[in-house]
DNA sequence: TCTCGAATAT
DNA sequence: TATATTCGAG
């Protein structure tokens, strides 16, 4: 599943199967230059492994603080490795949930997010994995955008077509919200992760192939400007 | 039966 | 507000 293999748009009649052959070699260029930011198997992450990240468990006293040498490494979390910053990661168990007794706060999440026989674990969409959506949304055009299309070409673990019919509907209605066509002047929608920066990565970039994504207080300081 | 997308719930 | 879930339609 999650080799990378080459994942060619598929043909219909949107937007991407519509130009000329210049285009078009434009967007294989576009999509060869995309591919390249897909992980490797071994470094994608499944939903199902917990996902706090060492700079965050040394901040709040979890797990082992020495993990963290230096303030830079405090920040690399979030660039470790091309895909740390692509896994879903999931919100603690609510403890209304944990309120009606099924005793599920014990059981890990499972590969698909699902505990138990519970309600799904609520994911979180990082500003990376956003960004890997938009790419994909992008990629199929305003017709192939379809959530199972945008989950087969995200090739990230455990990410359901659920989660991204989801997010997709929040982004199309923010899409909606910011477009010029928009009825009537009014002030421009705040950006889809008001708390975060999301920047393409750029050449010589220190991060491999992903992208830089920060708490905009931070990024500036780790050369990702 | 599967998938989509909007509406609704949490 | 963000995400999950439901539900009707294609």
């Amino acid at each position: 599943m999650l080799s990378p293999r080459v994942v060619r748009p598929q043909p219909h009649d949107g937007a991407a199967s519509a130009g000329s052959s210049s285009s078009r070699r434009h967007m294989v260029d576009r999509v060869s230059e995309w591919e390249l930011g897909l992980p490797s198997p071994a470094e994608l992450t499944p939903v199902s492994q917990p996902l706090i990240p060492p700079a965050l468990a040394a901040a709040f006293g979890i797990g082992p603080a020495d993990a963290l040498a230096s303030p830079a490494d405090a920040a690399g979390f979030l660039h470790d490795s091309p895909t740390s910053h692509l896994a879903p990661r999931f919100d603690e168990y609510d403890e209304e949930d944990e309120e009606e007794g099924e005793g599920e706060d014990e059981e890990a999440a499972a590969p698909g997010g699902r505990r138990g026989g519970g309600k799904k674990a609520r994911m979180v969409w990082t500003p990376e994995l956003h960004h890997r959506f938009v790419e994909a949304v992008e990629h199929l055009g305003e017709k192939g955008a379809v959530p199972k299309a945008i989950v087969r070409l995200m090739n990230v673990d455990g990410l359901t077509r659920e989660n991204v019919a989801s997010h997709l509907q929040k982004y199309r209605l923010y899409l909606k919200r910011s477009s010029p066509g928009a009825a009537a002047p009014s002030p421009p929608p705040p950006p889809f992760f008001p708390r975060f920066d999301v920047q393409r990565p750029h050449q010589g970039s220190a991060n491999r192939g992903g992208y830089c994504a920060y708490p905009y207080v931070s990024y500036q300081k780790l050369g990702c400007d």
